[in-house]
RNA sequence: GGAGAGGUGUCCGAGUGGUUUAAGGAGCACGCCUGGAAAGUGUGUGUACGCCAAAAACGUACCGAGGGUUCGAAUCCCUCUCUCUCCGCCA
């Protein structure tokens, strides 16, 4: 959420940024219903604090046993007017309210301008794309010749957008999620944490995908749960209505993470690209406001070191204002190297929220300077997708024959298999 | 799932309708005392919002959450939620 005095007071600048979103706002019927809540602010607290000093009274009156007849018909008067004003300053909060959560973030000024995907900015690449010299498969022929990746049966059990994996496949899935764990929790400074997979809906509005991506989710409704979209929501609300004392504070969690993906229809159809349900390894930092830029540069250093260790040709994305997230003022996407598809794919989408999800949350610290608790600055960054990331090593490790090499560095967690298949 | 007990500020803890403006204590901050410290002692000590150019002052709200009763609710009523104890079930 934007600082509703920032919003109040700067409201041409708001604008003018949400613009380059793509977002018109409608400021004169912002303008005007915030008049109202002034108007009736006042007015209300103005009944409130008369009939507080009339109560009072009465109380002071029966203590010395005088006739309070008088004073109760005043404030009965009072009772109406204030009734009525309470309801109507409720009314225009919840309306204010509304339209400041469906606000999304402003872009940081180092966010290049842009309308869609095709201006962001490539920052930077690492590696080069392996030239093989046989005819090379995508992930799906690949599995379905090791007859260790199975859609068909998947969508027996369930549904489209789900996948089974077997033997030698589904033990390099799981080995890649302790590596990534360890690396993190190891040489990065991370907290591992484990966390539910179902969360309530006002962790969701605290990160930011309620109440304007309800479709996104996946919802049960006798509990009213979500199942988790990514870990960002869990890890980020442990610091929900909490004052710390200690920052940064950085968290590394895997989870299952689960997304309707309406509005995909058609999208990513073939392999295991874009499922409902897919394994991430996710990084979270609760940081200092001056820090939280010099932090996103570590992050997504931190994501980039898990495809450098698993040697995946990447590059650096700066996504544009029209591409960035709802609650993102700033993000970089890693993008892996598929050969199956010739291009660079999304494997992992590191952002600073600065305190959009804070303000969200309440998630705040304590400034030692001014002893008081500020906001703080929240960040995340998958580190990595762990679904996409197997699909990259099919493809960029496979052989003639239609194995899979093993990267070295998951050797160890494969007991020293060096080829599936 | 059944029965019961609870949720009060940074923490402990009192408070069953009206000077509660949330007692008291601990902690913390700043004084005094001291050669210095401890002890002792005094003062202060939450959050959000509004008003204001801003600050101060002032006002409003906040005792797990949401409703209700009342002129007035931490206190009474209802619903929900979380914690604890016992029983049942259970990986």
């Amino acid at each position: 959420m934007l600082d509703p005095q920032f919003v109040r007071n700067q409201l041409d600048d708001v604008a003018k940024k949400l613009a380059t979103r793509g977002l018109t706002l409608d400021t004169a019927s912002l303008t005007d219903l915030e008049n109202q809540r002034k108007l009736c602010q006042v007015k209300t607290q103005e009944l409130q604090s008369e009939r507080n000093r009339l109560s009072k009274e009465i109380g002071q009156l029966k203590a010395k046993g005088l006739d309070t007849a008088p004073t109760m018909a005043q404030v009965a008067n009072l009772g109406e007017q204030l009734q009525a004003s309470e309801a109507q300053l409720e009314q225009i909060q919840t309306q204010l309210n509304h339209i400041l959560l469906t606000l999304p973030n402003l872009p940081h000024d180092s966010v290049p301008v842009g309308r869609s995907e095709e201006d962001n900015l490539e920052i930077r690449r690492w590696g080069e794309p392996k030239v093989l010299d046989f005819t090379v498969k995508d992930h799906v022929d690949l599995g379905a010749q090791l007859q260790m990746l199975d859609f068909e049966v998947a969508a027996k059990i369930t549904g489209a957008r789900f996948a089974v994996m077997r033997g030698g496949l589904a033990r390099l899935h799981r080995a890649l999620i302790q590596f990534m764990l360890d690396l993190h929790s190891q040489e990065h400074g991370y907290t591992e944490v484990y966390v539910p997979y179902m969360v309530n809906a006002d962790s969701l509005q605290g990160t930011g995908q309620l109440p304007k991506f309800a479709a996104d989710l996946f919802h049960i409704p006798e509990q009213n749960f979500y199942l988790i979209p990514t870990a960002e929501v869990p890890v980020t609300n442990l610091a929900r209505d909490e004052i710390l004392e200690q920052l940064p504070v950085k968290y590394v969690c895997h989870t299952p993470c689960f997304r309707s993906e309406a509005g995909a229809y058609g999208k990513d159809t073939r392999g295991m690209i874009r499922q409902h349900q897919f394994e991430k390894v996710e990084l979270v930092q609760f940081v200092k406001p001056q820090d939280s830029y010099a932090a996103l540069e570590e992050l997504t250093g931190h994501a980039e070191k898990v495809l450098q260790y698993l040697e995946l040709p990447y590059r650096v994305v700066a996504l544009c204002t029209g591409d960035i997230g709802f609650s993102s003022a700033k993000t970089y996407d890693l993008e892996v190297w598929l050969p199956g598809q010739q291009k660079y794919r999304e494997i992992s989408s590191c952002s600073n929220f600065e305190a959009f999800q804070a303000r969200r949350m309440k998630a705040r610290w304590r400034n030692p300077e001014t002893k008081k608790p500020e906001l703080l600055h929240t960040l995340n960054g998958s580190g990595l997708a762990v679904g996409r990331t197997l699909v990259a090593i099919m493809e960029n490790y496979q052989q003639d024959s239609g194995k899979i090499a093993i990267p070295s560095v998951l050797q160890k967690y494969m007991n020293g298999m060096s080829m599936i298949g």
